[in-house]
DNA sequence: ATAAATGCAAATGCTTTGCATTGCC
DNA sequence: GGCAATGCAAAGCATTTGCATTTAT
């Protein structure tokens, strides 16, 4: 899977480093995460990673279609997809939950999809997430 | 409809004051404006109206349920009104604007609803709007 | 060879905070 | 009168930019 989007990148010209190479892995890894979750990750194993290149990479990645950027109240996340889908996102601990797109349906009027002609979709349920309320309850 | 919600401001304890009351009514006549579209309007009548005013001012109108924030790409966007609702973001001049909610419809799974209980549902078109597209075709 | 990617330091820009003053209820 | 709101200056923090160096193709 990495390696068809490493083609991709290849095929539109951008050219492979191994910290691109490392932040496509860290981003098939995590779970949504933000520029200083990958930041930190990379220090780890790539001590000399920058987090201008992340930052670089990150747009790059992104004009290039291979991830989506998520403009939360937090900060931004990101996820390695061609496409946004649906996500669940804590009011409390502002973690974001990929949604099962078969659960939920969204029908659009014709004429409007005519009219505005979008490019993407894109929809957020907002509220609190499981181990937040377990938190709550205990408190 | 703005005393109304000058009235549910003070319900839940808010004060109003003539900073205040200036703010609500350009959320009233402006169209999602910004934190900073706000403040450039409010310095015309307004002049010693500071930018910490609009900031605290939205905050706290925002904890009172009486406006939204939509964090989009560029900025904040902030609107009066209780619930989120459906939107059209253009991509090319960051404009944001309402979609009639009877055109867009969201099914969503019971079993999803019941596990998640989703405080709300935010949902965004992403394109370009016509103006854009306009300027577009004449280039 | 050349155009893209890297990484440092510095800058930017939106938003928040501390705190003394003002003014609503 | 008491507590919330104001507004100034300063800080905070995520993100971007300029630029010289390195490196993939």
């Amino acid at each position: 899977m990495i390696d068809r989007i490493i083609q991709k990148i290849k095929d539109k010209g951008g050219r492979m480093t191994i910290q691109r190479v490392t932040i496509l892995e860290l981003l098939a890894k995590l779970d949504h995460p933000t520029a200083e979750e990958i930041f930190q990750y990379t220090h780890d194993r790539f001590p000399s990673l920058s987090f201008t290149t992340v930052y670089n990479t990150l747009k790059s990645f992104k004009q290039l279609g291979v991830i989506q950027e998520y403009y939360m109240e937090e900060r931004s996340r990101f996820e390695l997809s061609e496409k946004p889908h649906p996500h669940f996102h804590c009011l409390q601990c502002g973690c974001l939950n990929d949604l099962d797109p078969g659960k939920i349906t969204i029908i659009m009027d014709e004429t409007l999809e005519e009219e505005l002609a979008p490019v993407d979709v894109e929809l957020f349920l907002h509220g609190f997430c499981q181990d937040c309320r377990r938190n709550e309850d205990k408190s």
